[in-house]
RNA sequence: GCCGAAGUAGCUCAGCUGGUAGAGCUCCUGAUUUGUAAUCAGGCGGUCGGGGGUUCGAGUCCCUUCUUCGGCUCCA
């Protein structure tokens, strides 16, 4: 006998060799119906394979994320049988789950595939998935798996063999379709009762760019079609707060073909919010201390030179722009900080002046592969919150912790609640990316991890993101479907100080090396308002919003009234406008409704008599009439209790 | 840059197997003077992304190029 100890501390006594489906059955038939996979001892396991030793046992079903993992990596293969029967003769690569779903990469060879092949395939799942066959586990030795896989001429499974270690090799059988696998899989297909193939794209083999590209199908399952179905309105609903949508319809922003690919082109609403947000930045870093400086946006090569930018990107910048007759040659500049170690250069500085905190909007051109163009967030040419902080070694700290302060008021501030910090270190294996002396790395590393500690922030360290010069913590969030993107950006970097050879005089009268931190609350100002667009899906909070207010008379009788409203909100520093147009009142409702204006001030006979407006809130209709000067209070107050609640939190 | 898909009026989209472009909204004009999510009528508006080809004839087929979308690689 062994013993089975339950999350819930219970402890089951059971034969050896008992299988976890057999425990949950020993609970209840509708557990034992609903377990996908069981995590014995920490790791996910079959939940049919038998247990021999004493074991902690948690049974996962769809409501776990490992289980939902099991469910979908099951259905890669699934998926993968489909394929094989519909195209006999394709190859496969590997094929995970994902947050949301599956993938996985296949060589089609000589087949095409299109969407309007997706159903095809779909229905064949499905067909298989009926056949409830079972997901069989086999462990094989490593010189049975290379013959089995060279017997079916299978390229891309030896070279996965390659690197495994005999002893530790499995492969799982369900149906006709055997697949190189450590698992863990469900018992059988019958589960999987709904299935969709969301798209398929193109993948490097192995993510390098100089391998074939294979095709990447993604897909996604349910045990029930109902979820299949909520699912996709989900995705529905996820498709209409995107940015490049939004951004349409409530004319925030736009491109231009003639203007160039990537280079967005703000309206005016789009410029207001933006204003906004710059003025927040603004205040908030006059308050920290920090010192504004304006720089030009092109620079000679030789100051990339020094900084080591050219080196590493100059072939893959945009190129020079040359002086007709001297034979300059400028580039746009990609960053601000070369130009700002400039301005720390331009006066001698001591150690009492430090730290110095020098901060621009500062508009940057990259050059991005033409592919990677996307919305607002991935553009060639955008706008820093950018600041450089010049310390001495002992201040390095506590400047980073004050940054980090600051990136969490600016999140707090707009309810960004869904991020996750990151610290981004070096590639260990690819040390020659990067400038600068280990020893630096590692002092630049370890006030990251310090700071990071210190301030209790919930982390995540990638190796291989890390900026050439320095480490980063990096702010992540996510876009409304799902993808990642960093906003929030601070940087330790002990080399360009060094490139640059700043100095400041100590107390000792001697030259010493400051710090520089480089930050960026926003990141960019572009992602940052197509991240915040997706957040509140177009319906910005007061204190932003381009439009707080819009004047919506009756008939046009009231139109004077309605001029004599809007100047005297105007004058209590409120924004709006006045929907004069020749319609009826409930199509000015609507057409505000859904321009997300927050508040809509009906104003007919009564109002006028009254010298009052009839205020309808967003998404909550009629609020009943305010005096003008009542409903501007009304309006600051809204605001105030939203950064009040803010600051409580 | 690579793989795949798509580009028709300002916007959202229709246009069968090639026969010479259409709707709704927007905009303009007129009527209406409106009380809480679409008033009615009329009108303007497209060299069907650009270029080339096949054909008696191309939005529709082929090639090429640009842009956009989904990924990959990249991201100071």
């Amino acid at each position: 006998m062994i013993k089975i100890t339950l999350p819930d501390g219970s402890i089951r006594e059971v034969e050896k060799g008992t299988t976890s489906q057999q425990v949950a059955l020993s609970i209840s038939e509708g557990l034992a119906r609903n377990v996908l996979a069981a995590k014995v001892n920490g790791e996910v396991w079959d939940s049919n394979r038998a247990i021999e030793t004493d074991a902690k046992l948690q049974l996962l079903t769809w409501n776990d994320d490992e289980g939902k993992s099991t469910f979908w990596h099951s259905s890669a293969h699934l998926m993968a049988e489909a394929l094989e029967s519909l195209y006999p003769g394709v190859k496969f690569w590997v094929g995970p789950p994902l947050e949301n779903g599956f993938y996985y990469d296949v060589d089609l060879e000589e087949n095409t595939l299109t969407p309007a092949d997706f159903e095809k395939i779909e229905t064949k799942m499905l067909e298989l998935a009926r056949q409830n066959n079972a997901y069989v586990r086999k462990p094989i030795s490593k010189s049975d798996a290379i013959k089995y896989f060279k017997d079916k001429n299978d390229f891309y499974k030896l070279d996965l063999l390659e690197r495994l270690d005999d002893g530790n090799i499995t492969l799982y059988t369900q149906g006709e379709f055997t697949d190189l696998c450590r698992g863990p899989h469900i018992q059988a297909t019958g589960v999987i009762k709904a299935a969709k193939i969301l798209n398929i794209a193109g993948a490097y083999w192995k993510g390098d760019i100089k391998n074939k590209m294979l095709t990447r199908i993604y897909g996604i399952t349910f045990p029930k079609d109902k979820e299949l179905k909520e699912y996709l309105v989900a995705l529905e609903e996820a498709k209409k707060r995107d940015h490049r949508k939004l951004g349409k319809e409530l004319e925030l922003f736009t491109f231009s073909e003639k203007v160039g690919m990537g280079l967005p082109l703000w309206l005016p609403k789009g410029t207001m919010l933006r204003e906004r947000l710059e003025r927040f930045m603004r205040d908030a870093q006059a308050k920290a201390g920090y010192l504004p400086v304006i720089t030009p946006h092109i620079a000679l090569k030789e100051l990339y030179i020094c900084s080591g930018h050219y080196e590493k990107y100059g072939a893959d910048a945009f190129q020079p722009i040359n002086t007709p007759t001297e034979g300059e040659q400028f580039f746009l500049k990609p960053m601000n900080c070369p130009h700002h170690c400039e301005i720390y250069k331009s006066s001698p500085r001591s150690y009492k002046d430090l730290p110095i905190r020098y901060a621009e909007f500062g508009t940057v051109y990259r050059y991005e592969q033409h592919g990677e163009l996307h919305g607002l967030t991935r553009v060639r040419g955008f706008t820093q919150d950018d600041a450089h902080l010049f310390c001495r070694p002992d201040q390095v700290k506590e400047e980073f912790c004050k940054v980090i302060d600051l990136v969490l008021h600016v999140f707090n501030a707009l309810d960004f609640k869904d991020y996750t910090a990151q610290i981004s270190l070096r590639d260990p294996e690819n040390k020659a990316k990067y400038i600068g002396s280990d020893e630096n790395w590692a002092l630049a590393e370890q006030a990251i991890i310090e700071s990071a500690k210190e301030k209790g922030l919930k982390t995540v360290v990638e190796l291989g993101e890390a900026a050439f010069y320095g480490p980063k913590l990096d702010f992540m969030v996510k876009d409304a479907i799902g993808r990642k993107w960093q906003l929030g950006t601070i940087q330790v970097d002990y080399n360009l100080p060094e490139r640059f050879e700043l100095e400041y005089t100590g107390s000792d009268n001697q030259k010493h090396r400051p710090v520089m931190i480089h930050r960026a609350p926003f990141g960019s100002l572009e992602r940052f308002v197509a991240v915040l667009i997706e957040h509140c899906a177009g319906s910005f909070p007061l204190w932003l919003t381009p439009e707080q207010y819009a004047i919506l008379p009756i008939s046009e009788k009231f139109n004077d009234y309605a001029k004599k409203v809007m100047d005297e909100l105007n004058s209590l520093g409120l924004r709006g406008s006045i929907d004069d147009r020749n319609e009826k009142i409930g199509k000015k409702i609507r057409d505000n409704e859904m321009n997300k204006i927050p508040f809509m001030l009906v104003v007919g006979e009564k109002e006028a008599a009254e010298n009052k407006v009839a205020v309808r809130e967003r998404g909550k209709g009629d609020i009943g009439a305010l005096g003008i000067a009542e409903f501007a209070k009304k309006v600051e107050e809204v605001i105030q209790n939203d950064f009040k609640q803010k600051e409580l939190n």
